[in-house]
RNA sequence: GCCGACAUAGCUUAGUUGGUGGAGCGGUGGACUGUUAAUCCACAGGUCGCAGGUUCGAGUCCUGCUGUCGGCGCCA
C-alpha cells in the first residue's frame, strides 16, 4: 500500500483533524507504561505520536512501546492541533512495527556522537555514513544539494543548452598527469576522467551550447576541507564566445543557485545556522573582477611574498578574499601558470584568457574557466611548449582542423558550491559518500 | 609527497607521580497516564588499536607498526 500522508503536510495544516496513516522511522520514544510518546520521522519532518493504553489494543501498545530508535513503523490516528511544543500530534488508534531493530545491535548513532561531531564528522560517523545519512543534519544537506543540482539544470536548460555526456574512461589528462587515476583496461591503461571539457569541445561545433553534471576524478592526496578524489563537476562550453561571455554565465549561474536556495531551502539553511540575507546578497550582487596582475600587486602590498608567474595558491586566495563579501573573479593569469588549452590573450600573449571564481568566507575557488586555444597552429605550439605528448590529444587537435571557432567554457565544483552556500566546515559534509585519498568505504 | 595530532564499552569520554579502569548516552528488567535528549532504581557490556621493550607491576613510560583526523603543495 503506497504511502499517502507526509508529516511535512501535517505540520503546515493540510490534514487537521483527519485520520491518517503515517509511515516512517522512530526518532525517539519516551513515556510510561500507560502512555507512550513516539517521535516519528519521515523525509519531510517529524511528529510526536501519542499512544495511550486503552486507546489502542494491548498488542499494539506493546509493539509500539518496544520499537527501538530507527525502527520503521506504520501508525494510524487523528491529527490533533495542540498548544504544546510541536504544534501537531497524532493521536494513535492503531499501528505496527514494519522493520524492527534488534536490541542486540541498536542504532549506533547516538545523541552524544552527533553532539561531539557538532556538524563535523568523526571517524565513527564517516565509518557509519550509510546510517548517518538519515540524521537531520545530513538530510538537510542532501536536500540543499538536490536544489543546487536542480538549479544548475534549470539555468542551462532555460537558456537552450544541451545536456551532453562525455566518457569517464579516457586516455589523457586535462590537468597535470600526476593526479590521474589509472585503471587497467584489457591489458592497456586507461584513466578516470578529470573533466568533461575536451570531449565537450568535440561536440561544440554540433551543439554550440552544451553542459553537463558529471563526476570528475582526481588522484590528489590533498587532505583539505576543499578536496574530494571524486567530485561532481558542472561544466559548460559555448561556441562563438570567449572569456567574457563564459564569465557572465558563471556569475549568472552561481547567482541563480543562491536564489534557488533562498526560495526552496530557507528552512534547511537557517537550521544549519546560515544567514539567509547573506545568501540573498550572493544572489543579488555583481561579482567583482580582478586581473591576475592586480591580485599580485594587492598581495605584495599586503606583504605577501609572491612573484609574477606563480599560480595563486589557497593561502593567497584566502588573503585576497578577505576583502570581498561576495564571490569575485580573477582573470588573465600568466600563460606559464595554466594548461595548454587556455588561449593566450591576443593583446598580450604573456597572459591567457581565463578566469577563476573565488567564493568568499574562505571557501576558495569554485569555478575555473576561460577561452580555449582553437586554431591548430596555436594548440600545437601550446602543447609543445608545455612538453605534453601529442598522441593522447590527437582527436582534440583534429577538431581544430575542421572549422575551428572561438569558444570557451568553465567547470564548477558543485560540492564546493554546496559547502560554501550551506556553510559546511568540510566539503565531505555535502556529499553522501565522500571519497578522499584515505577513504573509499562505506 | 611533506608537517602535526590522536587511538579507553556500541557512542561520547574521565583515568593524578606507573599499583587490577569510572561515568553519561544507547541496550535489558522494573516504577511512573502528558513526556520534550523525560525522570527514578537495578543489570549487562572493556584483549585500554597492534607488536615489542623498561619495570616486582604499564591504559599510563620507551620503540616500531597500523588506522584515523587536521594542515601544506595542487586544484573544482
Amino acid at each position: 500500500m503506497a504511502k499517502q500522508y507526509w508529516i511535512g503536510d501535517i505540520l503546515v495544516g493540510s490534514h487537521d483533524e483527519e485520520v491518517v496513516e503515517l509511515c516512517g522511522w522512530v526518532h525517539r520514544t519516551r513515556g510510561s507504561n500507560k502512555i507512550r510518546f513516539l517521535v516519528l520521522r519521515d523525509s519531510t519532518g517529524s511528529l510526536q505520536c501519542v499512544i495511550k493504553k486503552g486507546a489502542v489494543d494491548d498488542e499494539c501498545f506493546d509493539a509500539l512501546s518496544g520499537a527501538l530508535i530507527e525502527s520503521s513503523v506504520r501508525v494510524t490516528g487523528q491529527v490533533i492541533r495542540t498548544d504544546r511544543e510541536h504544534g501537531y500530534e497524532l493521536s494513535v488508534s492503531t499501528g505496527n512495527v514494519v522493520g524492527a531493530v534488534n536490541p542486540d545491535s541498536p542504532f549506533p548513532i547516538t545523541e552524544s556522537a552527533m553532539a561531539e561531531a557538532d556538524g563535523g564528522e568523526t571517524e565513527f560517523l564517516l565509518d557509519n555514513r550509510h546510517l548517518y545519512l538519515r540524521t537531520s543534519r545530513m538530510t538537510k544537506m542532501l536536500k540543499i544539494r538536490s536544489t543546487v543540482f536542480g538549479a544548475v539544470h534549470s539555468y542551462f536548460r532555460d537558456r537552450d543548452f544541451i545536456e551532453y555526456q562525455a566518457p569517464n574512461f579516457v586516455a589523457g589528462a586535462v590537468e597535470g598527469g600526476s593526479t590521474l587515476f589509472e585503471v587497467p583496461y584489457f591489458g592497456k591503461k586507461a584513466y578516470l576522467t578529470q573533466s568533461w571539457q575536451l570531449y565537450a569541445e568535440a561536440a561544440m561545433p554540433a551543439l554550440e551550447r552544451l553542459y553537463t553534471i558529471a563526476p570528475s576524478f582526481r588522484a590528489e592526496k590533498s587532505r583539505t576541507r576543499r578536496h574530494l578524489t571524486e567530485f561532481w563537476h558542472a561544466e559548460m562550453e559555448i561556441a562563438w564566445g570567449g572569456n567574457q561571455e563564459v564569465m557572465e554565465h558563471g556569475e549568472a549561474l552561481v547567482r541563480s543557485i543562491a536564489q534557488s536556495l533562498v526560495e526552496e531551502r530557507e528552512d534547511e539553511l537557517s537550521e544549519l545556522g546560515r544567514d539567509i540575507d547573506m545568501i540573498q546578497k550572493y544572489a543579488d550582487s555583481k561579482y567583482p573582477r580582478m586581473r591576475y596582475d592586480e591580485a599580485v600587486e594587492t598581495l605584495q602590498s599586503k606583504g605577501v611574498e609572491i612573484e609574477w608567474g606563480q599560480d595563486l595558491d589557497y593561502s593567497k586566495e584566502k588573503i585576497l578574499t578577505q576583502d570581498f563579501e561576495v564571490p569575485h573573479f580573477l582573470t588573465h593569469y600568466p600563460r606559464v601558470a595554466k594548461p595548454f588549452y587556455h588561449r593566450p590573450d591576443p593583446e598580450d600573449p604573456k597572459y591567457v584568457l581565463c578566469h577563476d571564481l573565488l567564493a568568499p568566507e574562505g571557501y576558495g575557488e569554485i569555478i575555473g574557466g576561460g577561452e580555449r586555444t582553437w586554431s591548430e597552429k596555436e594548440i600545437l605550439e601550446r602543447i609543445d611548449e608545455e612538453g605534453t605528448p601529442r598522441e593522447p590529444y590527437e582527436f582534440y587537435i583534429d577538431i581544430r582542423r575542421y572549422g575551428g571557432v572561438p569558444h570557451g567554457g568553465f567547470g564548477m565544483g558543485i560540492d564546493r558550491v554546496c559547502a560554501w552556500l550551506s556553510g559546511a566546515d568540510h566539503i565531505r559534509e555535502t556529499i553522501p559518500f565522500p571519497r578522499d585519498s584515505r577513504r573509499v568505504t562505506p
